[in-house]
DNA sequence: CCAGGGTTTCAACGCCTGTTGAATCCCGAG
DNA sequence: CTCGGGATTCAACAGGCGTTGAAACCCTGG
């Protein structure tokens, strides 16, 4: 429903490059890099598809700027580390539950997930984010405070649990997943990361 | 290298379906459901995209064929569970990742797995597949020989580390993963399957 | 009040997609 | 030897895609 079909600037702020990016982020999240078209994209935020290039040149642009972590890891991974090692497994998992109903339906992971599996940028994308803005982080920390070995290795464990709950929760919906209660979810993968971070490897 | 333009049929078996299925799930399973296109599956089989359609009717004919599961399940399930409910969880990270290895590129899970995240219709696929032919006979198998509570939810559980295990390792390649030997990730992830099966769920 | 430039649209391009209908070919049954 | 029918290809369609260049618009600075 855009203002009847006459071209040219608009008065007023206009706020359109957000709206595109909220769109974007949406459409991404849902359908992944692929099937996520600028044309939707324009189509959802009002706008021609035209002004989606002008403002972010290419489609791949506009996806990494629909993609920036709303949140940033320099400040939430310490934020997690405080309290200390006990019950970190736990934390960890109840707050990735807790941004992950907060965010919704425009959720980055979301997008990056379903973009990764076939779009190798996109892959790439994730894998540095998830390592240099977390896992190293991560792994650092417990290397230094209980001296556990292969701090990267078990970096990388945690990091396969937390992307299997995203899958299972989020897009593959099994029943009983997405279905239990946050407390329940905590209880049941929070040792599973814990171990991965300070217990031992070896059954 | 097809055999020179013309047209009709050529002497002999032809055996040209079971090359078009070869091809479809290569391209499925290194590309997703959309990105693998018709027309490049019959290039693979030397093949016109015409002869595609004419076997299998559509793509998503063609993606149900291709993706069909190489082992059965109602066999292979009795014969993991056979030697008992100790080291269960081992058992079945060995052999995942035994058969990962074994089926390389041409593999449904991949296939499915990268389908599933902006294909619905693949998405209820693998549902199914997980639900039905595994998790529900794994949960009854625990549920029955242990007693376990929650069956169902500590198999879809398991799933959540499987599919986590598939997307670390396979698709996001995370490094110190792609690296490890088999011994270690079943180390490793052998006690997170069979806590999520016998274990107790609250920390 | 004029000029510049950011904002927005229009129309089109070239490409690739899944799918179709008809035509050719050749094997095997009668 | 004929002929039906499966195997195979060709050529085309209609539609969707990302992207482009130019045009219209209107706010702001001088």
């Amino acid at each position: 429903m855009t203002t009847t079909g006459r071209r040219g600037r608009r008065p007023g702020d206009s706020g359109t490059r957000a709206a595109i990016l909220e769109a974007a982020r949406s459409r991404f999240s849902t359908q992944g890099f692929r099937a996520a078209t600028v044309r939707a994209i324009a189509g959802d935020a009002g706008v021609d598809p035209a002004l989606v290039m002008h403002y972010f040149g290419t489609k791949q642009g506009l996806f990494v700027a629909a993609m920036e972590f709303p949140l940033d890891p320099a400040e939430v991974v310490p934020r997690l580390l405080a309290p200390g090692i006990d019950g970190l497994g736990e934390r960890l998992v109840g707050f990735l539950l807790q941004v992950v109903d907060e965010l919704g339906e425009a959720n980055p992971m979301l997008g990056l997930v379903r973009s990764a599996v076939s779009h190798p940028e996109a892959a790439r994308m994730m894998r540095e984010f998830l390592g240099e803005a977390i896992l190293d982080r991560v792994a650092e920390a417990v290397g230094e405070t209980v001296g556990a070995d292969r701090p990267r290795l078990r970096a990388d464990l945690c990091a396969s649990q937390i992307v299997g709950i995203i899958m299972a929760r989020q897009i593959l919906e099994l029943p009983e997943l997405a279905a239990a209660d946050r407390a329940t979810l905590v209880g049941a993968w929070g040792p599973t990361i814990q171990r991965y971070l300070t217990g031992s490897l070896a059954s």
